[in-house]
DNA sequence: GGCAATCGGAACGAATTGATCCGATTTGCG
DNA sequence: CGCAAATCGGATCAATTCGTTCCGATTGCC
């Protein structure tokens, strides 16, 4: 239930290229390397997956660089998401038709996971790059969809009762 | 963003079990195992630790087994891939309060992770383990708000109590 | 035409995960 | 009361994937 350290600095390398969007027209990788403190190469792949997904646009050649796509706004975490681990998918099931696993006989839980999927996608859809600029964490979804802002309330970080029940036989 | 496969055998399981529930006051691994077409070694494994979270109460000896502590309505999909994959948390920022990355200082989206997380854990804790043994797919949530989540005992908030009320109802 | 800077892809190493095996413990039966 | 069967529990080992690094292809500038 951890997403890859790429695509977590996916979004940072993305949010830190929306702040730079009006500025420059167009920006190169060790720009924001040296600003997110990434490693360099990491942010080279970044750039190679990013610009595959269609989410940038990358010239090559001195003076080269790359540039949003779309506006920030119309960008989500899902999108940068799946730019980087391919499409959301918790169990496999989901990802592709194929049911690699036996169980597929018994297993009754298997359409249930697509709703799952979907409720997890949905939550990731709402946060939008221009969000995750802004200083104040507010619960501001993609516009056009309100499918889960309210579970956004600044409590994910803040409770911590995962433990589960650990002293309790 | 894909949860490992010792979560999804941990759901498919559980399902079983619950299915079992009524029936038989106690059941064993083995019976799982043939039911569920899963390895016996790793129904164990997911016995012993779906056990250490508390989730089920395992017996040994001859004539052992397990049975679930609660009713299957107040076990959500959360409290499975919790107990078995620890805390939900999609980054490292999360898990901890500490942030082993270096680019906390520049890093302006780490407190929207937590929204972000919560959204998804909140998008899991709403799925029960009673709705999984039901055949219609049906995008009703959990009944209950109030055992939506691990802490559902004495809080009667729960972590995600406001999409139940804001959702497709 | 040559040079430098940049993206793009490929290969290597490391870490986590998943499956298997053996031991500890308890109960039922002789 | 002793033995044996059956079960959970922890530990070990191989495999896949992920993350990092390096090198090559391409393009604009001098």
């Amino acid at each position: 239930m951890r997403l890859s350290s790429l695509a977590d600095y996916a979004v940072v390398m993305m949010a830190a290229a929306a702040r730079h969007c009006g500025a420059t027209g167009r920006l190169n990788a060790t720009l924001i390397a040296e600003e997110t403190a990434l490693p360099l190469p990491t942010v080279q792949k970044l750039v190679s997956k990013l610009s595959s997904a269609g989410l940038i646009e990358s010239t090559r050649g001195t003076g080269g660089g790359f540039r949003l796509t779309r506006p920030p706004a119309a960008i989500s975490v899902a999108d940068i998401v799946e730019a980087i681990e391919g499409p959301i998918a918790l169990t496999a099931c989901v990802d592709e038709a194929r049911a690699d696993c036996a169980v597929e006989a018994n297993c009754s839980v298997r359409p249930h996971w697509g709703v799952v999927n979907g409720a997890v996608r949905g939550a990731l859809a709402d946060i939008s790059l221009a969000s995750l600029t802004h200083n104040t964490v507010r619960p501001e979804p993609v516009k056009g969809r309100s499918f889960s802002s309210s579970a956004a309330k600044t409590d994910g970080v803040a409770t911590s009762p995962a433990r589960t029940a650990a002293g309790v036989s």
